[in-house]
DNA sequence: CTCGGTTTGTTCTCAGGTTCACAAACTCCT
DNA sequence: AGGAGTTTGTGAACCTGAGAACAAACCGAG
């Protein structure tokens, strides 16, 4: 059977599998440029980075899209990942903060590519409001709600400084933004129903710094 | 008493718990700054964002660094997380890559404020070496198996676009790095022994537009 | 010194995620 | 057509992590 209608066929994925979804997708991309058109679910593992059986249940809690014996149709499968996480049309996005990271995030053509549009850049200093990086202007911050809704934005991102955050925050939540990528160094209250997620550069590096030290430690001794 | 000699205190802290306490350790440091001495846990969860039986749970792998019916002497609690991690001194860095992300990266403050000073930004474009970035100059990128040594550098940043990124990992682990963030959107490989993370925008994204979709599902049938 | 109030550290239980291992299902060759 | 060889999909065991709940330990008042 497997999903007849399309209704049906996102059901409860787990959270763990939902974010090495985009892995795969990637990693069927990059098969795909190398003319690939089959694979097996060991090398797509192997490309992905994870194990095969691994990828095998989390596939398998999308659907059926395998053939045994055989393996994965790569183009199909590509489409069946895309369309469950949701990337099949373009996303509409805005970046809010655009000093040095806003930059990078405002120049990186991957969001393109990805599913994601950048349809505005704003920012709360006037100074920074002369400016338009890649072709976009640099709009004031209190335009955020007209924008929003014009264009039913769905998917904000905040690069301000950590002091900044929260209040943008709330005016995104305001604005009818429920998604939010959080690269401020601060932690966000929103209200129930609002998914926020956090890159955090330095914490990053401080899990690194960790191991590390455990890694010299024995030598040092 | 617990952890009578330092080598005695890091025992085995599980992942997650080490992933957080990058966190606690922001949190305390803020409450620091706002001239707070003393603290429940409850207080620290809440500025950490996370609940507080998990919160002493967690801090409990370290030690036991609070006062039942008291709390914890912030500025106490504060090094000791910071020893556990490993930024009482300053680990040296390299970024390799520096395009708009690797500019964001060489310019922002919070690596120096948080145990980490770069040391060294690494391009392979010659077009790229004429600058400088927040007063360091970029440097040809055969130059990393020296600065590595010189410095002692063990933790390695990859900008790089994601063709170049593998190249990049191999010549920083024959360099004698074994930490590396890698923001490139390509999965390495590299050998037993080297810790990898991954920072990687559009998944991101895409992990918020998968629950985006289903959020609006509900809504537009 | 004792008692009430407070807060930590820890134990126990449960949920979620990973890995193993294998039956089911397919292809290809003879 | 049948059998050998592959490869998927999944049931079950195992492991890691989260949360509730409580005993142990501390403070301060009287």
């Amino acid at each position: 059977m497997t999903s007849r209608t399309p209704a049906e066929t996102a059901r409860d994925i787990p959270e763990a599998t939902v974010a090495r979804l985009p892995v795969y997708l990637r990693a069927l991309i990059s098969l795909i440029e190398h003319g690939i058109s089959t694979c097996s679910s060991e090398e797509l593992a192997r490309a992905a980075g994870v194990n095969s059986a691994k990828l095998r249940k989390d596939l398998s809690y999308l659907g059926s899209y395998g053939t045994r014996g055989v393996g994965y149709d790569v183009a199909y499968l590509r489409y069946q990942i895309a369309r469950e996480i949701g990337v099949t049309q373009d996303w509409p996005v805005v970046i809010v903060g655009i000093g040095n990271l806003g930059h990078a995030l405002a120049n990186f053509s991957g969001f393109r590519s990805r599913g994601f549009r950048v349809v505005a850049l704003l920012d709360a200093d006037p100074a920074r409001q002369e400016e338009s990086v890649s072709g976009i202007r640099i709009r004031p911050f209190d335009h955020l709600e007209t924008i929003v809704a014009e264009h039913s934005v769905a998917i904000g991102v905040i690069a301000t400084p950590a002091h900044a955050a929260q209040d943008v925050a709330d005016h995104m939540v305001t604005s009818g933004i429920r998604s939010i990528l959080n690269f401020a160094p601060t932690v966000l209250s929103v209200p129930e129903g609002v998914d926020v997620r956090k890159v955090d550069l330095s914490i990053e590096l401080q899990i690194l710094a960790y191991h590390e030290q455990r890694k010299t430690q024995g030598e040092s001794a």
